[in-house]
DNA sequence: TCTACGATCACCT
DNA sequence: GGTGATCGTAGAA
């Protein structure tokens, strides 16, 4: 993967609205390149987590833990960890280092590789191979990465709460959570 | 150590 | 619409 122009480059994750850099992966293509085996999806459902005012932040306040710590590294970087005990929740580190800010990527449409649906967050991860040891890995110059859409016709985005953090008081009712909706292929309308 | 629970999904009624 | 699977992490003791 070297020399992709197309490779969203550092300083588009080092940015410091968290909130504009998931409406912005919108339409991008979330790429991987694991055991020799190419799966690309476009990106169609994000939702953005902050430590800043949002108690549905695992690194809420400042919070640093095993687990967190991912987050409060510096922008570009995969966050992956394991929910229920079984899905694989991957994650878009943002803003700079020891600012724990991220998107997460909810759906994508499958385009290389992907026959799998792909349509939740815990699904894309499997459609693409994504585990917990991609924890922490680079979107710069590692296995995975984004690209830019050259065509970039979108459609409507909409804004909406995000998806099972009723825990988060009334941080739950964000419209943190992004979607293209023409996209089928989007986790719940 | 021990316990509780979750940024979900599939399957059941 | 309701619920069980399943296990790493966090927080308490």
């Amino acid at each position: 993967m070297m020399n992709n122009p197309l490779i969203l480059p550092k300083s588009f994750y080092l940015r410091e609205d968290v909130v504009e850099i998931a409406k912005d992966l919108l339409g991008k293509f979330l790429v991987t390149n694991l055991n020799g085996e190419l799966r690309k999806g476009m990106i169609v459902e994000t939702e953005a987590y902050s430590q800043y005012d949002d108690k549905a932040c695992h690194a809420y306040n400042g919070k640093r833990t095993k687990r967190t710590e991912t987050m409060f590294l510096e922008g570009g970087h995969a966050y992956v960890y394991l929910c229920y005990g079984i899905h694989h929740l991957f994650n878009v580190v943002t803003n700079k280092a020891d600012v724990a800010e991220a998107v997460l990527i909810r759906a994508i449409e499958p385009i290389e590789c992907c026959n799998n649906n792909s349509n939740g967050p815990g699904k894309l991860t499997k459609a693409l191979g994504i585990n917990t040891l991609h924890d922490k890995s680079s979107l710069i110059d590692s296995s995975i990465w984004i690209e830019a859409n050259e065509e970039d016709k979108l459609g409507d985005v909409v804004a909406s709460k995000r998806i099972g953090v009723d825990y988060a008081g009334k941080d739950a009712n964000k419209l943190w959570r992004f979607y293209l909706s023409e996209s089928k292929w989007v986790s719940k309308k």
